[in-house]
DNA sequence: GGCCAGGTGTAAA
DNA sequence: TTTACACATGGC
């Protein structure tokens, strides 16, 4: 019953569950509104943070994001919920990053996993998200999603790094380093794909 | 009407 | 260190 990092990569590959997904699956890898879309997915479903950005059109670059107001922004992201927390935390956090790095691209170049821990409203869900798919790094995102899937294959643990772990150092193995970014970012974009399609039919497994 | 969503911070034991 | 709870909208 109990099966490998790679067992479960290969039982999801085989499915083609990102046919229609972006290379990266986070829609905008690599872009400041990664940033954004972590924050505002937080316990959120995915199709609330989209009717946010499209009230947030224009202003989803770094530098715009810091010209607008506290009660602008909550009001543009009021579809994904938890808005008078959600707000203040991304402008804190948008100033934050064009204070200490410039620009986005120095973030996305030299920002740390415990500098991005240090911020109010990241913890290390959102940080993995925002390193993998924002800056393009080998860490992998662990999420509700990853430990329902993993319960399924007998597979539970305590805390986060040792789900996190427990993926990264088995397809490490299977794929050695290059590309493991891509790999990571993948194999969760496949975990939430397969969850999404499990839920609608009713059970697959 | 109740439950859940691509979590996090805080307070209290 | 662990647990309990607030935060909030929208879809089913």
């Amino acid at each position: 019953m109990q099966k490998s990092a790679l067992e479960i990569y290969n039982f999801l590959n085989e499915k083609d569950l990102l046919r229609d997904s972006p290379k990266y699956w986070w829609p905008n890898a690599g872009t400041f509104e990664v940033v954004v879309g972590a924050i505002l997915t937080q316990n959120t479903t995915w199709k609330n943070v989209e009717k946010s950005f499209g009230n947030l059109k224009g202003f989803l670059t770094l530098e715009a994001f810091c010209s607008l107001g506290e009660e602008e922004l909550k009001n543009a992201i009021r579809p994904s919920g938890f808005y008078n927390q959600k707000a203040p935390r991304l402008l804190a956090l948008a100033k934050n990053i064009h204070d200490e790095f410039g620009n986005f691209h120095s973030f996305e170049e030299q920002v740390t996993r415990e500098w991005l821990l240090m911020q109010k409203g990241i913890a290390d869900e959102s940080a993995d998200a925002i390193l993998c798919y924002a800056c393009y790094r080998e860490e992998m995102v662990v999420d509700s999603y990853t430990k329902r899937l993993l319960k399924l294959f007998g597979i539970e643990f305590k805390r986060y790094r040792e789900y996190k772990f427990f993926l990264e150092d088995g397809l490490r193995e299977a794929f050695g380093d290059g590309e493991l970014n891509l790999v990571y970012a993948r194999f969760h974009g496949m975990i939430v794909e397969y969850n999404k399609r499990a839920h609608k039919l009713e059970s697959l497994h």
